[in-house]
DNA sequence: ATGGTAATTAGCTTACAGCCTAAATAATGG
DNA sequence: CCATTATTTAGGCTGTAAGCTAATTACCAT
């Protein structure tokens, strides 16, 4: 198996609730939208929250135990970064599931995408 | 606009939070896939849960009020149909929020949506 | 060693989700 | 009307998610 299919493979196969649970808060959607973009650590995530570090701590935990991020200690830090893959994988094998139709994306999808997730606070 | 884009539309603006708060509980993703299926009653939904009436209606509110499910009231019966569109287009968009690369979905994703979604609860 | 910075763990509080039962509302049929 | 059935509303209980502060652990530098 290639790469970090491991915790891609643990979110799809017994994690939907684990994802769904961790994508139901919107701090934590902001943490992703923000590793969406680049890794970052632990202390770089907080600054970006108007919320006590212990508390992006556990938010960060939940995200990781869900499969959704990868933590790695490098010297005093811990540099935190997205799993794609599971995030993906999860909530398209989802809506395949539910929305059997599936039709590709509609236009507005793309005005949609321009907009920062930042703003979904 | 076509058809009932109302509710996509609603999902999709503000109700981001909504939609995910809804499908972060195993009873209402359930619900979702057996409204997938076929268009239910409200008693009908509860039949399938060995939960209170009560419950089931107040989770079918969670739907509703996220857009995912529309009520039409026919006699006395109250029937549930789901709006594929919110749900869909929703999820979709996210994951290319926060997926840029997206691809178009990997080899496991067939087998993942043979398992019928009863067995996540 | 000591002190400083990064991050997590522990312990506590508060708010609310989710469940239940009982009561209310609404439609149907005799 | 009155009884019956379908569904929702009201009200209460309980567990737990999510926030905080204080304390701990881990690492680095002097």
């Amino acid at each position: 198996m290639p790469d970090q299919t491991d915790a891609a493979a643990a979110a799809e196969t017994g994690g939907i609730q684990k994802v769904f649970e961790a994508l139901s808060s919107a701090a934590r959607r902001k943490i992703l939208a923000y590793l969406a973009h680049s890794s970052l650590t632990a202390g770089e995530i907080a600054d970006r929250f108007d919320m006590s570090k212990p508390s992006i701590s556990q938010h960060l935990g939940v995200l990781e135990s869900a499969g959704l991020v990868r933590k790695e200690k490098r010297g005093q830090y811990v540099h935190y970064s997205i799993v794609q893959e599971s995030l993906a994988n999860t909530l398209n094998s989802y809506v395949q599931e539910v929305c059997p139709v599936s039709r590709p994306l509609k236009k507005e999808s793309a005005a949609l995408k321009d907009r920062s997730d930042a703003d979904e606070s």
